[in-house]
DNA sequence: AACTATTTATAAGA
DNA sequence: TTCTTATAAATAGTT
């Protein structure tokens, strides 16, 4: 779309790449936004420019719930593939077709297997808003370190600065005094 | 685009919605991908279906590193913002305009007061990577149980159609035997 | 930031 | 779903 059509790969030339992306970021932002009014489908969207700078869209605001919700499915997907896995390689299906019903039945053996009571369920949501808690409070802490050790870096470097320009003055000094004594 | 213009609001017929979904659900994707390739950025998008079906795009596919990016982003900014807030409201500054020169020195003695060893960041990596592998493992079985639950409840039904069969089938044994005995 | 010539996306229809 | 096509929308290059 424009004046010319462009070719799928990296613009090279700095200015352009940060106009394009300034401009296919809003359109793309906006894109979203609609997909969303206009399907009733909740969404979730973030972008980091090349300053690492953060850009983000979600339905709602409720970004944390989406997440949230993308992270259960992966969950759910992994441990019923890594179970079918695990009874194909047991069963030496390995190399046979894997028809529907082979799926069918190990995916139920699966379920059978780990039948468990709701009330369990629920424990279990309470011991999961822990460990995010503690995860959220581990990688807080972190962020605050690596801050304080950027910071202790910048120290150093001004320290360093100042330094080097007290010994080129020094130097300055030294050599002007020489050539005071030369002229003498 | 297209033959109408459309404003914008849900689509309210079901098929044009589910239609519409599939059609601009591509093009946010294709946009997505160009938007990485041509500004050469990171970016991560999912989208729930309202069946509830998960579509993604990330960059390289690398979905996992680029969320724990974006927490990483939100905890920084959570951890500077609360620290900042205590601050101001300790020196009373609550209702005061929030000059440039303030938040720099409330964000500078924050930085200060959290000072530590690069040693310390490594060792804190380490327990973020075994607490995240704790979540993980929490998630995964509350959703093993989460499934288990709902095969309960549907071998339960199974249950109850067959017993409702029988005991239809018996009905109509006693009717007949009934209506024989009428004949006689 | 605007403008505008083009390209691209897509709504409606088949 | 897939294709077609008229039209709306996005945007590359320019000012």
């Amino acid at each position: 779309m424009g004046r010319g059509k462009v070719e799928l790969k990296r613009i090279e030339d700095k200015v352009s790449r940060q106009v394009s992306f300034s401009k296919r970021r809003n359109g793309l932002m906006k894109k979203a936004h609609e997909l969303t009014v206009l399907c009733d489908v909740d969404l979730a969207l973030f972008v980091f420019s090349g300053r690492n700078k953060l850009y983000e869209f979600s339905t709602g605001d409720r970004m944390t719930e989406i997440l949230s919700r993308y992270q259960d499915h992966k969950h759910a997907d992994e441990a019923v593939r890594k179970s079918v896995r695990e009874e194909l390689t047991l069963h030496e299906y390995r190399d046979s077709v894997w028809s529907a019903d082979v799926l069918t039945q190990v995916i139920q053996r699966h379920l059978n297997e780990h039948k468990v009571q709701q009330s369990d369920v629920n424990e279990l949501c309470h011991l999961e808003k822990q460990t995010e808690t503690i995860l959220q409070q581990v990688r807080a802490i972190k962020t605050q370190m690596m801050l304080g050790v950027v910071k202790n870096l910048q120290d150093e470097q001004k320290q360093l600065r100042q330094e080097k320009q007290l010994m080129v003055g020094e130097v300055e000094n030294e050599l002007l005094i020489l050539e005071l004594k030369t002229k003498h």
